[in-house]
DNA sequence: CTGTTAGCGCTTTCAA
DNA sequence: TTGAAAGCGCTAACAG
């Protein structure tokens, strides 16, 4: 019993693509000889139709291989069901722990990914964000709290939810979610001292975060008298074998020294090889810190202690707080700021 | 001299957010005084409008505040200029590196990424493939060959260009962009054959393409009458702690191993660290196999020998022929495989 | 619970 | 080089 099902239509586009266009809502509703806002309904929000005209819609959907399209209906609504995500690179594991617990969160409520990459560099996110923003995402999610006036300005206007991480700021430009990296280095050179440990130097990579880590704990090694040794710093994303040659050339320099201190785990671990390969006991000569320590995609080993933060979370909460800011957003939620804070692992009896 | 610019319009969405709703395209055409699809030219096809309009049209763009939007434009052309990535899960290097390498292609040619995780789950894949093509991207990246009967047939029907990475197969849906996991064990097995090794262990994560890799090492060993002592297999996806347990259990019951086989670089450096704290010399007493090595965020120091595979370049070629397959759809290209094969990198005199 | 009407904001097509 | 008309396929708002 061949109905009027639609015919596939070959279209072709300027661009000389050739394609087959699926059954449209019009079909399926021409089929289930129902409305197209029936056929809506019975998809979206089917506790708004009754059973039998439920089953007339589905039975049609079946028939005529109607397939989804959302962009119509994103169009109509202002409801991409999309959320942008900009990191500077993946090619840190905190960064691709936040990928997945953003990710993961995103899914469950029927939401996607949109990822770019500013590469560090302010003007390159800026760009990013304004070619996100003509997608019209239903939210932002952005690294870090430095960015340029005209990229605040522009996020403000569009109206968009935007979520701040891996930071704190008195001033954010939507909602924050992260923690103090001044804290960080401060607990770390308090945790090193209380461990009688005088000689330090920091193995780090370039990457703004990392040097206020840095900041913070120089200002408090500063505060007992004690300034930094040396300090090596290697390209972004600071890799294993950086984290070697790295600690390499500190040792070189420094034989005495007995704690390094680095701003990845990666670049620890290159630490630990290298200290390794001197027959250096770590921890008991030399300390080695960490930081990272993640979920999903690495963790330290013992004896390198390390920060512990959970990138998963941020990326988790991230996610949610658009989430909240989209389906509460009659009530004018004010912009909020959550602290994630940190974990300090201790290993060995340093 | 106030022309008439468009008010900002407030509109209330049934969802009940407020925003502000920015200039349209007709905007800006009523303040230059040309049509909308000039506008739309002189933002698009700049060359194909006359300096004085196009002028006209920009001085116009900037009075208004006018924001680029894409999703109109796409409904009426069948053009996202988006491109989805399907991984298994961004906890593994290499994907990491993947999704660097797609991202840069795409952004360069004015594309952007879409990413969904199928967590090693054919099932999740299903789904996850459903609603990226509910989006109509214009293009679609998996990982891997193996996909449902259903998946398989549902890309074929939607028209869209499909790239199938990290393996080979002589059935794609479309295109195929990786390496013969088979040859990487052999070429594995007959290295380390060569430098003398006997006594076999596999240290592996339960991924479907790591398990094609030890079969490819077996089969060549057993060619020589030698089958691998032990296996450990650890969960997805393999950490530096998972490398050094497994690598300890396997060195408890088999003392005398000298070559310990791990699927990725994550596992064989926490192997490399259990045997640096067993005193064993690596690669002297063992070797140990990674595998990985990549470009953008990890890479295997001396004593590892590892199998390089870019995962970079998979991305960005998969990236490639997406947009290839789109300029060029007239012409109607014939699928196509592309080998990246892979390198074995030796190090120490094992 | 279901339908009607009127777009969402841009592009395509064809004509001038 | 520019414009007019006609959608793209879906949803909002309101009426029945």
């Amino acid at each position: 019993m061949q109905k009027d099902l639609p015919e596939l239509r070959l279209l072709t586009t300027p661009t000389a693509q050739l394609q087959v266009s699926g059954a449209t809502l019009v079909d399926v509703a021409r089929v289930a000889g129902v409305s197209p806002i029936t056929v809506s309904r019975a998809l979206n929000q089917p506790h708004l139709v009754r059973p039998n005209t439920l089953a007339k819609v589905q039975a049609a959907v079946q028939e005529t291989g109607y397939a989804k399209n959302m962009q119509p209906g994103a169009l109509a609504s202002s409801r991409s069901k999309l959320v942008a995500l900009v990191l500077p690179t993946i090619s840190n594991q905190i960064f691709a722990d936040m990928v997945q617990g953003t990710s993961d969160t995103l899914t469950e409520a029927g939401y996607q990914l949109l990822l770019g990459f500013s590469g560090y560099e302010e003007w390159r996110e800026e760009i990013l964000v304004e070619t996100i923003l003509s997608r019209r995402p239903d939210g932002i999610i952005l690294t870090g709290t430095l960015h340029t006036d005209s990229t605040r300005r522009r996020l403000q206007q569009a109206g968009t939810p935007v979520v701040e991480t891996w930071d704190m700021t008195a001033s954010p430009i939507d909602t924050v979610i992260g923690f103090s990296h001044e804290e960080v280095g401060h607990a770390t050179a308090t945790h090193l001292l209380q461990r009688g440990r005088k000689r330090f130097a920091i193995l780090t990579a370039g990457d703004p975060r990392a040097a206020r880590r840095n900041q913070g704990l120089q200002v408090a090694l500063a505060k007992q008298g004690i300034s930094v040794m040396a300090t090596h710093t290697a390209a972004v994303p600071g890799t294993l074998p950086a984290g070697r040659e790295g600690a390499a050339r500190l040792l070189d320099a420094h034989p005495d020294l007995d704690a390094i201190v680095c701003s990845s785990d990666n670049l620890a671990h290159g630490a630990l090889i290298e200290a390794g390969s001197r027959g250096l006991d770590v921890p008991g000569k030399l300390a080695v810190m960490g930081f990272g320590d993640l979920n999903f995609s690495s963790h330290t080993v013992p004896p390198l202690s390390t920060v512990r933060v959970d990138g998963a979370r941020i990326g988790a909460a991230a996610a949610q707080a658009i989430l909240e800011r989209l389906d509460g957003a009659a009530k004018a939620q004010p912009a909020r700021s959550v602290n994630t804070g940190f974990e300090l692992i201790q290993r060995g009896s340093s």
